[in-house]
DNA sequence: ACTAGATTTCGACTATTGACGAATCAACGA
DNA sequence: TCGTTGATTCGTCAATAGTCGAAATCTAGT
């Protein structure tokens, strides 16, 4: 039951779930993310501490930068991929997401040299 | 996507998960709800006040009582009910929602005399 | 070792939220 | 009408959460 409200509070900020349908499309890294969501690098980082601490995301390191994408099913843990499945679902079609999704087809195929050199 | 954070704000507290999942098995009426979290009045009518706000529970009045449920699907809304299937689905077996719904038993039996003579 | 860049942690501030008791409202019965 | 009861609203407090800038940490290159 703790595991699960961590999920439910996780997903109860707007920006950590368009973090999360920004993940669906694949990896992001951390300076992408930022970029996205046009916030601090600090506030970013600690949203996604609040989704890596939920097991909403993994990371991995690569240098200086920090890689998030969306968890591998795990047996026990359905509930955090069914959560996934029910985001994208109902929001892929919003116009917030959308708009997402405009944005991240170029920050994913400039910014990887500029944003993350 | 306004009305969906709603839902997952309203999710992102145990009072409520536990709420929705004692209604599940049917219409309680708010002395029962007060009574099985074991909260003031006031603080158990706020939840329900968000509950309700987010669509997640209807409610009619009888005399001096309300009685809430969940709501009826509804075309356009179905990531409410999807939410309320994705806590049964994997609720249904902890603990603290098994030990609620012993409790609920002797609360729907008694109680409908007692809490709301 | 020093510099630069990416990210995280820290501290402060503001906003939000859960909890309570008191006050208020609505309904009911004498 | 008045007193009682159930529920809601209001006000207060403490805790939590989102945000920022600064500082710290980590990584890589020279």
């Amino acid at each position: 039951m703790r595991e699960f409200i961590a999920v439910t509070k996780a997903l109860a900020d707007e920006n950590r779930v368009r973090v999360l349908m920004a993940l669906r499309h694949g990896e992001l890294c951390a300076c992408q993310i930022q970029e996205l969501l046009q916030l601090a690098p600090s506030t970013t980082s600690k949203h996604m501490q609040i989704l890596y601490q939920a097991r909403m995301v993994e990371s991995r390191k690569v240098g200086r930068w920090v890689h998030y994408r969306l968890p591998e099913p795990v047996p026990g843990w359905e509930f955090i991929t069914e959560s996934l499945d029910w985001l994208e679902r109902n929001l892929k079609d919003t116009s917030i997401i959308q708009a997402d999704d405009e944005r991240l087809k170029s920050l994913r195929a400039k910014n990887r040299q500029e944003l993350c050199p």
